[in-house]
Order: structure tokens, then C-alpha cells, then sequence
DNA sequence: CGTCTCACG
DNA sequence: ACGTACGTGAGACGG
């Protein structure tokens, strides 16, 4: 047994690192005890990096206990018994503590320890997700930040060690890289045992001033209740996973490889070595006589997509306007850039995070962003191109399974719709019409045409994101004066929606910039964009109608078939015979009232792999 | 590490 | 008083 003391704002604290097995003993005493007095109990583990499913055996290093004042450190790393000790731990007590439990901890007890996430999670407080209810943003836009080290500097001691960046610090004395640090460092290093056992120490000191804090605010129980509820059922997507095609995915890399650099190719003809060097395009260009116009916010020539596009005489879908001579370099720089990054972006990253099985396991966040929407990373099949099928033909439903795809129907504009009482808005989704459609008659009178149609549309959207004329005229392609016009009428047709956008202005000032949804979400506005609370409020609210679907997926036991949530949408594997049956269940899950409005979903069956459902024949 | 670009909803 | 497009993740460049 190894000791370790310290002292963190006043109060001391004792860690034990278990050695050898007898010292074991000592460490379920104590884990007894804690059980037997209800006391909350901090758990952490220490792994070899993120990648929980495609590391294989040897992942998990150590895992730690600990109460506010007293930790301990298991190293699991060292055998089978420790393994079972820490296993019995987390089964055995009664009232866990973690940070981000459900998003990383969890999965990696369920697939390292044997620990069904489901058991831990529905007994874990887990504080990253109290930190999000009281404050979303990150450090960059102004919050606090929901990592451990400015959590615990706010909210316990302001010179609390900051054991990521002391850790780090250790790695490079040790010469090793970051990404290697947590998987090499010796396992008897005190820095990392110190900080481990401070990680857990830290973690349950936090969460009685989280809960105060929320207290004092007045956010709702039930919105913890639900945040971690909904934070589980993502974790079960997780760990699900998506069967990657890997032979389709390597031949993809290799073509993929093959037109990026035919294009360079091209480019270096034109003197330009990187294509996605900006300044060495733009240099390019004007050598060939072409004259640019627009400029970054640095003061750059802008060679972005949109300017290529046009220089290259292409339209949105790459083919040819014939409105000038197609400028080769610009045609060739698109191709090549678009080429190599669907390549690292996607097929490399697909392939880097295989596991042995075969599949991918997409992370979710379940409340990263400031509106709470969820983020997915390693890879961000949030974000695959949707205008080409061929990347996501590489992902596929288990054998067997057909993929669904089940959409609510244009959300956002519903939730505008009921958050602000829009009469007209309500009548017309209750009458089941089209509500572009129904904007463009009311806008542009019953003869209009799909051009209107459109400039309706960007004009939604444009109120919601709180956009202006200039920008749904770049968007629609529709001229600036009409767009202005139909702008002008649309507040007419609909009038609740700026008067609703200036009484929430108000209440969120009353508030000191923060607004406040109607789920209980805090969402604080940056002072000087304070008209962003719109697109906050609708975005949220929007977002917290896939939680809730999730939730009623999880009481209709669909949550096993489902496979990712792309923010009005989600994704499920589901066997073949099944299809139907299933695909009407989901659909119904995602179908509810909200302040009088209907939320509702539409089911899409496709073959095995998801670019099924954007054309591909597989 | 900040900036720019580009993929999505 | 006016007007402001929102939220993400990832890769490459260049200092």
C-alpha cells in the first residue's frame, strides 16, 4: 500500500494506492463501509487514451473511489483481482459520483470491467452534467468550462493542481508525446497516482456545490433527472456502435487518395504546391489574370468554395453554368481539396476507429453545445456529406438490419411556432400544409412560384438565426430589394414572432443575460448578440424534443435498435422484417404535442448500409 | 495555436 | 435607434 496526503482549500485529504493483492482487503472494508453509510462515492478510471472499443485488452489502467477527504487508487493494469475488486465496487455501492460518467467512464466499466453501463448509470450523479445545467458554454465563449480543473478552481479552491496539464508536463519530462503519455507513464508514477486519487477527491467535493448552486437557481430536479437519463441512452448508442464496410471503406481511401492527387497534380501545373494553401491559390489566381473581390476578416484574399465554385463556372452541384470560361486551377483546387478531405475527414478516421469486431463507435456528447444539442466526434458522423452518397454507404445496419432514418418534420419552425404563439403558423400545421408553402402564399400572394417557396424558406430560417436580408439574399440566391420586401411582410403575416423575440430580449436581460427555456435550461447570451436568444430558444427547445423522443424510445424498449441522433433525426438498425413495425414506432416516439403544436416524424426505410437512403444501391 | 475552410443540422 | 445568421468537429497552413 502506498500513501498520499495533501491539503485542498483548508481541508485534508489521504489517498491509498493498492500494491498487491492482500492489500485488497483494507480496500473493500472501506468500500463496505461507504455502502453501508450511504455515502456518495467518486469513481474514476485511467485508461490509455479515448479510443475505449478500438484499443483492445490492456485499455483500462486504473481505477479510483475516493469520498470528499479519502481515495483510493486500483491498479487494474496488475491483474485479474483488481479487476474484480473495482468491478465489486461499482456494483456494490450504492451512490456513485462522476464526471462525464456516462459519456466515457461507463462505457469503459461496461466493456473493461464488466459492469453493464446501465447499472452504474442509474446511480451515478455524474457533475459535468450538473456543471452544464448551471453554465453550457465552454471557457472560449465565456464560461466557466465543464473540464475538472476550472470547475474545481470556481467552485472549491482556486489553486486546486490542474492534473490534465500536470500531467502533461510529466509526459514531456518522460519524453513522451501526449497521445502516448497516458499509455506509457509508469503505473507507479506518483504524479499520476497523486492526481488520480485527487481526480476522485475533487469529483466529490464538487457535487455538493453543484446541487447548491443549482438550488439557488432554481433549475429544476427533473431536468437533472432527465439530462442523466437521456446521457445514458446515448451511452447505449455508443457502445452499440455502426458496423463499418471496411473493404468498400479501404477502396474508398484509395480512390479517394488517387483524385486528390491527380488534382494537385493539376494545381502544381499552375504553380500551386498545396492546395490547400489560401494564399498560394489566390496568388495563383490573379497571376492567371483573375481578379478576386472578397476578403477574410484577417484581410486575406477569401478563395473559399463560393468563389471557386464561381471561377470554376460551376454550379451547387458541380455542373457548368456557362456563364464564363471555367478557370482550371479554381476547378482543379476544388476537386482536389474536396477529395482529400473527404479522405482524412472521413475514410481514414472511419478506419482508425475500427474496433476488432468491425464496427465504429461513434462518441456522443449529449449536451455539448451551448444550446445543449449533442455533439458526435471520432468520427463526426454528424457531419457526413449528404449531397453524395459515398461516404455513407460505408456505414452499415448489423446483419440482417435494414437502416431507418426517422425525421421530424421541420422542427424548428414548429417550436418557433408554439414557443411564440404564432396563430397563422399553428393553424396551418394543424391543417397539415406545407409551411413554406403557406408562408409564400401569405408573402407573395396564390401565385407563387417555388422561388418564393424558397425565399420563404431562407426567411424562416433567417428569423430564427436572427440573419438579416443581406444574408437570406446570399443564401436563396434571390435578390436583396425582394427579399427586404418579402421580409417587411413576413413580420406582418406573422407579428408574434418579433414581438416575441423582444420580450425575450427583455426577460433575458432581466436575468442578467441569461434566458431561460422551457424545459428549465439556462442559456446565457453573449451581451453584445443578446437577438441570438431567438435561434437559442427555438434550437434548445428543438433539441430538448429529441431528448424527449429518446426517452419515450427508452420506455418502448427501441432504445437497442437505435444508432446515432443527428439533432432532428435518428438512426436505427433495425432487422429486416421488422422494418415497418419498428420504423412506426420510432415515428410515434417522435410524435407529441408542445404548447399546442404537433411534433411529428416520418420514418425512412432503407437496405443495409445508410447511403442506402441517399441512393446507393447497397 | 489562431485562422480559414468545409462538412452537417 | 439600429442591425447583427445559429450551433457543431476536423484538417491544413503558417507563425
Amino acid at each position: 500500500m502506498r500513501h498520499f496526503s495533501g491539503v485542498l482549500n483548508g481541508q485534508p485529504w489521504d489517498g491509498l494506492v493498492v500494491e498487491r493483492p492482500e492489500d485488497l482487503g483494507p480496500f473493500r472494508r472501506w468500500v463496505a463501509d461507504q455502502a453501508q453509510s450511504g455515502t456518495p462515492v467518486a469513481a474514476d478510471t485511467e485508461t490509455c487514451g479515448l479510443k475505449i472499443y478500438a484499443w483492445g485488452p490492456g485499455f483500462l489502467r486504473l481505477a479510483q473511489f475516493g469520498t470528499e477527504t479519502e481515495a483510493w487508487a486500483i491498479p487494474i493494469e496488475h491483474g485479474p483481482e483488481f479487476v474484480e475488486a473495482a468491478a465489486w465496487a461499482l456494483r456494490i455501492l450504492p451512490d456513485l459520483t462522476g464526471h462525464n460518467w456516462a459519456g466515457f467512464d461507463a462505457l469503459v466499466s461496461d466493456e473493461h470491467l464488466g459492469v453493464p453501463l446501465e447499472e452504474t448509470c442509474a446511480k451515478v450523479t455524474d457533475t459535468q452534467i450538473l456543471a452544464k445545467l448551471v453554465d453550457p458554454r465552454q471557457q472560449m465563449e465565456g464560461g466557466i468550462g465543464s473540464s475538472l480543473k476550472p470547475l474545481s478552481a470556481h467552485y472549491i479552491d482556486s489553486a486546486a493542481p490542474d492534473t490534465q496539464d500536470g500531467l502533461k508536463s510529466v509526459f514531456k519530462a518522460l519524453k513522451l508525446r501526449i497521445a502516448e503519455g497516458f499509455a506509457k507513464i509508469p503505473l507507479d508514477h506518483p504524479t499520476y497516482l497523486e492526481y488520480g486519487l485527487l481526480d476522485v477527491i475533487l469529483t466529490s467535493r464538487l457535487r455538493p456545490r453543484l446541487e447548491r448552486t443549482l438550488e439557488k437557481l432554481g433549475v429544476p430536479k427533473r431536468l437533472a433527472v432527465y439530462e442523466h437519463r437521456v446521457a445514458r441512452i446515448c451511452a447505449q448508442m455508443v457502445r452499440a456502435g455502426m458496423v463499418l464496410d471496411e473493404e468498400y471503406t479501404l477502396g474508398l481511401q484509395s480512390d479517394l487518395s488517387y483524385d486528390a492527387e491527380r488534382f494537385a497534380e493539376v494545381a502544381a501545373g499552375y504553380g500551386v504546391d498545396s492546395v490547400n494553401s489560401g494564399r498560394q491559390v489566390a496568388a495563383a489566381l490573379m497571376g492567371m489574370g483573375e481578379t478576386l473581390t472578397e476578403k477574410t476578416a484577417s484581410g486575406a484574399w477569401k478563395v473559399d468554395k463560393a468563389v471557386l465554385m464561381a471561377l470554376a463556372d460551376l454550379d451547387r452541384d458541380w455542373k457548368p453554368i456557362h456563364s464564363r470560361t471555367a478557370n482550371p486551377l479554381a476547378e482543379a483546387v476544388l476537386r482536389s481539396k474536396r477529395a482529400g478531405k473527404w479522405r482524412s475527414a472521413y475514410a481514414d478516421n472511419f478506419l482508425d476507429n475500427v474496433d476488432a469486431g468491425g464496427r465504429i463507435h461513434p462518441n456522443v456528447q449529449s449536451m455539448q453545445a451551448r444550446t445543449f444539442r449533442m455533439s458526435v466526434t471520432n468520427p463526426a458522423v454528424q457531419t457526413l456529406p449528404s449531397s453524395d452518397k459515398m461516404i455513407r454507404r460505408a456505414l452499415l445496419a448489423d446483419e440482417g438490419h435494414v437502416m431507418i432514418s426517422t425525421d421530424f418534420q421541420a422542427v424548428e419552425l414548429r417550436v418557433l411556432a408554439a414557443l411564440a404563439d404564432v396563430k397563422r403558423m399553428k393553424l396551418a400545421i394543424a391543417n397539415g400544409e406545407d409551411l413554406h408553402s403557406f408562408t409564400a402564399r401569405l408573402v407573395f400572394g396564390e401565385g407563387f412560384t417555388e422561388k418564393d417557396r424558397k425565399v420563404s424558406k431562407g426567411i424562416a430560417f433567417g428569423k430564427v438565426y436572427g440573419g438579416g436580408a443581406s444574408t437570406v439574399s446570399r443564401q436563396t440566391g434571390a435578390p436583396i430589394d425582394a427579399v427586404q420586401r418579402a421580409m417587411v411582410k413576413y413580420d406582418q403575416v406573422y407579428p408574434e414572432v418579433g414581438r416575441a423575440a423582444k420580450d425575450w430580449r427583455i426577460e433575458a436581460f432581466n436575468n442578467r443575460m441569461v434566458g431561460i427555456s422551457i424545459t428549465g435550461h439556462r442559456l446565457p447570451l453573449d451581451r453584445d448578440r443578446s437577438y441570438a436568444i431567438t435561434n437559442y430558444l427555438v434550437q434548445s427547445t428543438a433539441r430538448d424534443c429529441l431528448g424527449q423522443a429518446l426517452i419515450h424510445m427508452d420506455e418502448a424498449g427501441l432504445v437497442p435498435f437505435l444508432r446515432l441522433p443527428i439533432h432532428d433525426e435518428v438512426l436505427a438498425s433495425v432487422p429486416k422484417g421488422d422494418a415497418e413495425e419498428v420504423g412506426r414506432a420510432i415515428a410515434r416516439c417522435m410524435t407529441f404535442d408542445l404548447k399546442g403544436v404537433q411534433i411529428e416524424a416520418t420514418p425512412d426505410i432503407g437496405k443495409r448500409s445508410w447511403g442506402s437512403l441517399y441512393g446507393a444501391d447497397y
